[in-house]
DNA sequence: GATAAAATGTAGTGATCGCTATATAAATAC
DNA sequence: GTATTTATATAGCGATCACTACATTTTATC
């Protein structure tokens, strides 16, 4: 995994770490928006001059892609985290909403979720693109989720949990805390269960 | 209102009306973000130049500013005017998540809600002060709201609320459109009064 | 008409944006 | 050793960023 990805290869080797610069480009893309970091901030940070970004990553927008994706794979994808523990759906819903309340608190500069508001407001058509996409793909999955049970109500049900989780990115982002946040996530996880009651 | 503001003054007339720049500004900033909107694009779409422009409004800030409370004195206030309606309070807050759900779709390039969504991932921290602060006075109205009959709950419940409008802009501006909208806006509404009649 | 005040047009400031042309250094293949 | 390949460093590309110095035009006051 992280062993020479260039041995056996011709030419020069890289003189820096390439999962160790798409964990710094995340960390710095989450903490303040795609738009908001440079390529020569993250040049600096990553200890390596505009050719060897551009060889690495073909552009900004080309790392801002492995940022989501090593995002996404990783300990942030709560839903898949949720659904791991087992349970029925809708406590696994409401695992998730909690979860999310754990996760999204700002830690080290960085709040709320990479995917929901890292390309928020960009100006770069790509990078909005790339952050849309991986968003609805993960609402998909929560809705076919739901669809097991409740195939009717599914998209509705979604919605609910989607802007949920949209609204407690951004008031993460905003400064609120785990605790504020997790009254809110139970009282979304009931109104999911009390939905569910009604007429299901 | 509209009248000439400059009457009785010295020197030369404005040639451009300041109200229609602060408008067509709102619109811009709402429709793309603060820092995606070019001083230079004002400029052209306003029809002035440079010195017009700072001297009408100080900064591109100070500009974000007159937008921010324009947009927040008209009929974007949506708890104001669900307030204005009458009613309980429950009935209030329900009808302030419906009057969100009509009004953030997208018309005409512009979703969402310009205070909560405007200014974030911006780069500039002066108006994400602006806007923070105008969003944060919104939240306090609604908790002083809830709190005149709920005064023990009345942190996490508008905590709730606030959570279920910065989601519903977001899902908005996300390209969600009033149907599904609503539907979660009646569903966050059931769940806002459920809240209430638990141990009320 | 002379003076003062306010707004304008012309032209440009230094800084930063994402990105690249070119040459050099370091590795393997033969 | 020679050729080939890959990554590096130096330097700078044109474009855009928010903003301003300066001279001119338009207004009211005196």
């Amino acid at each position: 995994m992280t062993a020479t990805e260039n041995s056996g290869a011709r030419g020069r080797r890289r003189s820096f770490d390439v999962d160790e610069a798409v964990e710094t480009a995340m960390r710095l893309f989450h903490a303040r928006g795609y738009d908001a970091v440079g390529v020569a901030e993250l040049g600096a940070e990553l200890g390596i001059k505009p050719p060897s970004f551009y060889a690495a990553f073909g552009s900004k927008a080309g790392l801002f892609e492995r940022a989501l994706k090593r995002y996404a794979a990783g300990e942030a994808n709560i839903f898949a985290r949720a659904q791991a523990e087992g349970g029925g759906m809708a406590e696994v819903i409401e695992r998730t909403l909690l979860l999310a309340a754990r996760l999204y608190p700002e830690r080290d500069g960085v709040a709320g979720c990479l995917v929901l508001d890292g390309a928020r407001n960009s100006a770069d058509p790509e990078a909005s693109a790339l952050a849309r996409t991986m968003s609805k793909a993960g609402v998909s999955a929560i809705r076919d989720f739901i669809a097991t049970e409740q195939p009717e109500r599914a998209d509705a049900l979604a919605d609910f949990v989607a802007i949920t989780m949209k609204g407690m990115s951004a008031a993460a982002r905003d400064g609120m805390g785990e605790e504020a946040l997790t009254v809110v996530a139970r009282m979304a996880g009931r109104a999911f269960r009390r939905e569910l009651a009604a007429e299901g």
